[in-house]
RNA sequence: AGGGCUAUAGCUCAGUUGGUUAGAGCGCUACACUGAUAAUGUAGAGGUCUCCAGUUCAAAUCUGGAUAGCCCUACCA
């Protein structure tokens, strides 16, 4: 018996019935244990962080991930799914001190390091709970029992052995691939951190903010150099320079200017103060400064406060004559002034990057706090201002400390925050708060060197993490040189498959093409330990490549009395603060301390594909290239991945970054980036617009497979989903409804007859009907585009084919036109046909949509089958497997595929379909049977290929017979359309012409050219012939008939009604009648009943001529009029009702 | 500011190498069909294929430009 128990489809009971039971049988497990090791499809997942909530954009890019996977796995691959979390990192962190009440200076000192990291430890798997039953609910298969960890010892490990081999390895100019310098970094204060490029590069990062911005006036030192300014020796010349970070003028050191641009020297008065002034600016940027009409106005009549300042250019210049002139510093600091500011310092130099878009033309450079003024000013041998360090003097330390404060020396900000941003939103919103930018304007205001003012609103990156403005600040790092392999990782990029392509070629590619090198320090302290040691002049290093090695240094170090134990003999942590005892002994026997860094948590994920294995130390040992454990060797590089767009820049650079830099080699092959999920007005989901659509309560809902099934089918996985729960509602009744249907009306049936299938007696399909071979030859179509479009990674397609084929061909067509042969009669050969072949259906699609509908393809596999599953097993068919997700996919099989046949039955479909549509102008029911149906033959096959599909076509729209009307009738009249895609090449300028000729060709004439073959025309003046292939055919309407037509396509019906047609519509109608009696009195399928009708002479005729017909279709021992009786009434139509009595036998 | 993507019916989306009348589903209206159906069929309403220009016999499709939205890149002071 097959299962038939559910009256409704309930997907998310479905979904707990097969959980539980894959659960008990281990069916994950066997999928891929099942499968040869050798021929794997290697995946690798992504580790999500589990100190977040699962949202329902995870459950779509699982979607994509698990499709892929099953569909491998399917197709005989073994797909290894190692599950793994992200465990490392600053958004951990910040947590961490939010609930602990705590900032990162407290770290250390409130609270010591090892407690702080415990509590990371802690947090870290907050919602791995949460993560594991999303997991679970929605279907994705991944190994949750055996993650990677980041935290773990082995995994940090081996992220040291990769550092290491970027640290032996050289550029050609013998470079190290790891290395420190100093630099001006993005650094975000707030968090405590610098951050890398591709942190800065998050969604969202930049913003627009409105800033104070100052247009300062620098005083012109009078001397040889600048003597071409001066008209005067008294004179006051400043030279212009406009900044939106006021707070970097402390630490101004030069004015950089384009050597190119032209500078105007213009005399005018100081708008603040009214004093006269000299200034000097880009000539094109005058007009942004001073208004044309001004010039040259009374200089006597301006008051401070007037709209029009008065002005004179009286002289113009090159950016490179301006070059080395000097000019007094703007915000006096003499404490800082060393000689060698003196003598180098406080200098126009020129710079390539000056433009005359905005500003002044002239940069305010303060090589601290800004990646180019740091470059131009080393390029020009200025020095850097700050707060003198002993150590080196060169190198003075910034007069911004790390939190964002000015220090002491900047004596009038001395302790304040540079940004507002900074402050407690207590502190800003007291009344008398004044951001320390405005307060640097009002100084400069006040002493006569401002020229201007004012808010500017500009986009500013801000931290990921923390929202506050980010600082350019000088920070020793360690990199990797990623510039020095760009093009190596270009080329290999190239070899990528990437879904879409664009997101490769273009905002990869580009990024690749433009990379800078990576910077890896992170001065934090959850994280892997940068593993460098040095001595204290940084004379002599060491990096660490494992642990092993790590305690041999140990060891030694111990020997050489630096150390009193080696520490990694037992249990041990590879974290802070443990690692920052451990004290190494140079080659020179000095001590050298590891450098405090931790490395960028990108790292991390980047080395999952060798670090989620580890390090085998037999293969280090032996110097292996490639170190790791097994599964290494068979697991590497991916064949698939998956994640969301926003990893572009994230794990998909850090994967192929270091899988190109440590081995030459891609690692991964195919990936596939999938969009945002919105809501459904387009609008990004956010808790605060409190659009976020919970997971848990979709899937609760509408069950996993509809969510999957619609957010994979509605749209590629790479466009943006506008998700809409409408849409999974849709999909659940259109879709799965259908299929549920199907199958419960086979089950009904079959349960009826008793029929199960028998795989070794299977009916030969050239001995099935036309509709079956139909079906199986639109079947085996499917599963040829299926899997063309899923080994394309195009899974929306896959997706939208199956669905089609299900509700098209299979649901309204194939199971519509076939219901008589399952209800009617014993079990004869075309009734087991048909079970057969929809049984074949059935079964395909649930392999078909198994991928991305887990649970209910395998409800459907597991009711189709269990019947027959011991017998499977006992003759080792196909169906024995428990499961679908253990069977192998069907193959594509030409053998079952007949076009022309499928030709046939689209001029079925739509012959049926116009038949239809008059009759329902004509307004004549479908249950009254027609005489005839009129078809104008076109060409030669028509007939034969109509013929084989007649039967279907008389049932399906109640007509007796088709009557073929060709030439030699006489009623047809062909009209002509010239076809353009066949004349378009060959006629060119004439096909108007041509087109306007053909469409005028008479019938005689397109039956001569059809006759002989070709037609020779002139147009122009130029020969052509056509042939029959040029026309378009298509036939008018036959004159007295009732017709209709489809391109080409044209029916006539013939509308004559005769007493007798008309009797046997009664017929029909009663029949109809009744079989809703039998309905609505939930009689079973198979009662035979008795009715009685009451007597009308409306029914007279059709129960007379057609009783016994009536009779068999209602399953009814007797029919005959009754006199007095308990019917009910039924209205057989607008005029007519009567009783009906109908009862059980 | 630059790069990429997107723009087709009220909504979600198709639209193959340019080819004549631009499609589907949902929704809406009316009718019909059904002993599997939460279905289905037929008909109707609903489109300046974002706009402009170009190439071509022919453009939703190719080219250029513009506009809008999204994503990315960017310390341009």
């Amino acid at each position: 018996m097959y299962n038939n128990d559910l009256k409704q489809l309930n997907l998310p009971a479905i979904d707990a019935e097969m959980l539980k039971f894959w659960q008990e049988n281990r069916i994950f497990e066997q999928s891929v244990e099942q499968r040869d090791p050798e021929k794997s499809f290697v995946f690798f997942e992504g580790p999500p962080s589990a100190n977040g909530q699962p949202g329902i954009h995870h459950v779509m890019a699982r979607t994509v991930k698990d499709l892929f996977c099953r569909y491998n796995t399917l197709r005989g691959f073994r797909v290894e799914r190692k599950g793994g979390w992200d465990t490392h990192g600053l958004p951990i962190e910040l947590q961490v001190e939010k609930e602990l009440g705590i900032t990162k200076e407290d770290i250390g000192k409130k609270i010591t390091v090892d407690e702080y990291n415990s509590a990371c430890r802690a947090t870290v798997m907050r919602y791995k709970d949460r993560w594991d039953d999303i997991t679970r609910k929605m279907g994705y298969w991944v190994d949750l029992d055996d993650p990677y960890i980041t935290f773990n010892n082995e995994y940090i490990e081996t992220c040291w052995w990769l550092l290491k081999r970027l640290y032996e390895k050289k550029t050609n100019a013998g470079d190290s691939y790891l290395y420190k310098g100093f630099t001006i970094q993005p650094y975000s204060p707030a968090a405590g951190t610098g951050l890398s490029t591709h942190e800065l590069n998050m969604p969202g990062t930049y913003k627009d903010v409105t800033d104070t911005t100052i247009v300062a006036m620098f005083k012109v030192r009078p001397d040889e150099r600048s003597a071409f300014l001066f008209e005067e020796a008294d004179e006051d010349v400043r030279i212009m320079a406009w900044t939106t970070t006021p707070w970097t003028l402390p630490s101004n050191i030069a004015l950089t200017v384009g050597p190119d641009i032209r500078y105007a020297k213009v005399k005018t008065l100081s708008p603040y103060t009214g004093s006269p002034v000299s200034l000097v600016l880009a000539q094109e940027r005058l007009s942004a400064y001073f208004k044309a009409e001004d010039e040259g106005l009374d200089f006597e009549n301006f008051k401070v406060g007037d709209k029009s300042l008065p002005y004179k250019v009286v002289q113009t210049c090159s950016g490179r004559d301006l070059e080395g002139v000097r000019y007094e510093q703007l915000i006096p600091l003499p404490h800082l002034i060393t000689e060698a500011i003196e003598a180098r310092g406080f200098r126009v130099i020129t710079g390539d990057f000056v433009t005359t878009e905005d500003g002044t033309g002239v940069v305010h450079t303060a090589p601290y706090f800004g990646a180019d003024d740091f470059k131009v000013c080393k390029a020009a041998g200025v020095p850097f201002i700050g707060v003198f360090n002993e150590k080196q003097p060169d190198l003075p330390f910034p007069l911004v400390d790390r939190q964002g404060r000015f220090v002491p020396e900047v004596s009038e900000w001395g302790g304040r925050y540079v940004k507002a941003e900074y402050y407690s939103k207590a502190e800003q919103e007291e009344k008398d708060f004044k951001p320390t930018d405005l307060l640097i304007a009002l100084r400069l205001k006040e002493d006569n060197k401002a020229f201007r003012v004012e808010k500017y609103k500009h986009p500013y990156p801000h931290c990921w993490r923390t929202d506050k403005p980010v600082l350019y600040y000088p920070l020793d790092s360690w990199f990797i040189r990623a510039s020095a392999a760009k093009e190596r990782l270009s080329e290999l990029n190239k070899t990528i498959n990437w879904k879409p392509e664009s997101t490769g070629t273009g905002r990869f590619g580009a990024w690749l093409e433009n990379l800078q090198d990576w910077n890896l320090s992170r001065s934090r302290y959850w994280g892997v330990p940068l593993p460098i040691w040095r001595t204290e002049d940084g004379s002599e290093e060491r990096c660490v490549g494992s642990v092993l090695e790590l305690s041999a240094e140990v060891d030694k170090s111990v020997a050489a009395g630096l150390m009193a134990d080696n520490p990694y003999k037992g249990g041990f942590d590879l974290h802070r603060p443990y690692i920052d005892d451990i004290i190494l002994v140079s080659p020179g026997g000095k001590p050298m301390h590891r450098e405090t860094d931790l490395i960028d948590v990108w790292f991390d994920s980047g080395a999952m594909p060798y670090a989620q294995w580890g390090l085998d130390y037999e293969k280090l040992k032996n110097g292996d290239e490639k170190p790791f454990r097994v599964p290494f060797n068979t697991s590497y590089p991916a064949t698939f991945i998956a994640e969301g767009v926003d990893q572009t820049r994230g794990w998909f650079y850090t994967l192929h970054a270091i899988a190109g830099m440590c081995f030459d080699s891609v690692a991964y092959k195919n990936v596939v980036s999938n969009g945002l999920v919105l809501d459904k007005n387009g609008e990004k989901m956010s808790k605060s617009k409190g659009n976020v659509v919970n997971p848990f309560e979709t899937i609760d809902q509408f069950g996993a497979d509809a969510t999957r099934w619609y957010m994979i089918a509605n749209a590629n996985p790479w466009d943006n989903l506008k998700f809409d729960a409408d849409g999974i509602l849709e999909v659940r009744n259109k879709l799965f409804g259908t299929l549920f249907n199907t199958y419960s009306f086979f089950a009904l049936y079959a349960n009826l007859d008793g029929w199960t299938m028998n795989e070794s007696k299977v009916m030969p399909y050239n001995k099935r009907s036309e509709l079956d071979r139909w079906v199986i030859s639109k079947l085996y179509s499917l599963v040829e585009d299926y899997r063309a479009a899923m080994d394309d990674y195009e899974p929306t397609r896959a997706a939208r084919v199956v669905e089609n084929f299900v509700d098209e061909h299979l649901s309204n067509w194939y199971v519509r036109l076939s219901r008589r042969r399952f209800w009617r009669g014993e079990l004869n050969a075309d009734k087991q046909a048909a079970y057969q072949t929809l049984f074949e259906c059935l079964t395909v699609v649930a392999q078909l949509s198994a991928s991305l509908a887990p649970f209910f393809s395998d409800w459907l596999y597991r009711n189709l089958t269990a019947p027959i599953r011991e017998q499977a097993k006992a003759l080792n068919s196909p169906l024995r497997h428990e499961s679908v997700h253990l069977t192998d996919l069907v193959q594509p099989d030409a053998s079952k595929v007949d076009k022309d046949l499928e030709k046939r039955m689209d001029y079925a479909q739509r012959i049926c379909s116009l038949a239809l549509s008059i009759r329902k102008k004509e307004k004549i029911r479908v249950r009254l049977p027609l005489q005839k149906l009129l078809l104008p033959v076109l060409d030669a096959s028509f007939i034969a290929e109509v013929d084989g599909v007649k039967d279907l076509i008389l049932a399906e729209i109640n007509v007796k017979d088709i009557e073929y009307v060709t030439d030699s009738s006489g009623l047809l009249k062909k009209s002509a359309k010239a076809n353009f895609k066949t004349l378009g090449g060959k006629l060119g300028k004439d096909m108007k012409d041509a087109a306007a000729f053909i469409a005028a060709m008479s019938n005689e004439d397109i039956s001569a050219l059809e006759k002989s073959g070709s037609l020779a025309v002139t147009f122009n003046g130029n020969a052509y012939t056509l042939t029959p292939e040029d026309l378009l055919l298509s036939t008018e309407d036959l004159p007295g008939w009732k017709t209709a037509s489809d391109g080409a396509l044209t029916v006539a019906l013939d509308v004559t009604l005769t007493p007798e047609l008309l009797a046997e519509g009664t017929a029909r109608d009663l029949v109809n009648r009744i079989q809703n009696l039998r309905k609505e009195n939930d009689f079973n399928v198979t009662d035979r009943i008795a009715v009685s009708l009451e007597r009308h002479s409306a029914i007279e005729d059709a129960v007379l001529q057609f009783g016994e017909y009536i009779k068999a279709e209602v399953l009814a021992d007797s029919l005959e009029f009754g006199e007095n009786f308990q019917g009910e009434k039924v209205e057989l139509n607008d005029e007519v009702s009567l009783n009906i009595d109908v009862r059980v036998n």
